[in-house]
DNA sequence: ACATGTTCCTTAC
DNA sequence: GTAAGGAACATGT
């Protein structure tokens, strides 16, 4: 409940054209649950609100979904953030460290 | 392979 | 109908 609420409200926090980590949100939380992120995530009660697609792994990656990850609508996320300045390769973040988002 | 937090599902009462 | 336990998960080291 409050772990949710949190990882919504440094998520929401993410600028245009930057993306942050599983990890970065867990280490701002003062927790080690990279996976509860995620699941937060995954829950979304707001819509627009929450960019999940901004949200990638330590790697860069774009987050697995339900088998999403190959081509899929994940797609879809990976050219919105195109669009914003993210550039993506292949599903993985290519300027990941100039587009990290760091709290 | 293990650690960590939350959510969802199954089973028991 | 409500409570408890166990499995799964959009991860990281």
């Amino acid at each position: 409940m409050k772990f949710d609420k949190r990882v919504w409200d440094l998520m929401k926090k993410i600028p245009r054209g930057k993306v942050t980590t599983y990890k970065v949100i867990a280490e701002c939380l003062d927790s080690k649950a990279y996976r509860a992120v995620g699941n937060a995530c995954r829950r979304n009660p707001h819509a627009p609100i929450i960019p999940c697609h901004r949200v990638v792994n330590s790697d860069g990656g774009i987050g697995g979904f339900g088998g999403e990850t190959s081509g899929n609508n994940i797609k879809r996320k990976i050219q919105l953030l195109r669009k914003e300045g993210v550039r993506v390769k292949n599903g993985k973040i290519a300027n990941f460290e100039k587009v990290l988002f760091k709290f």
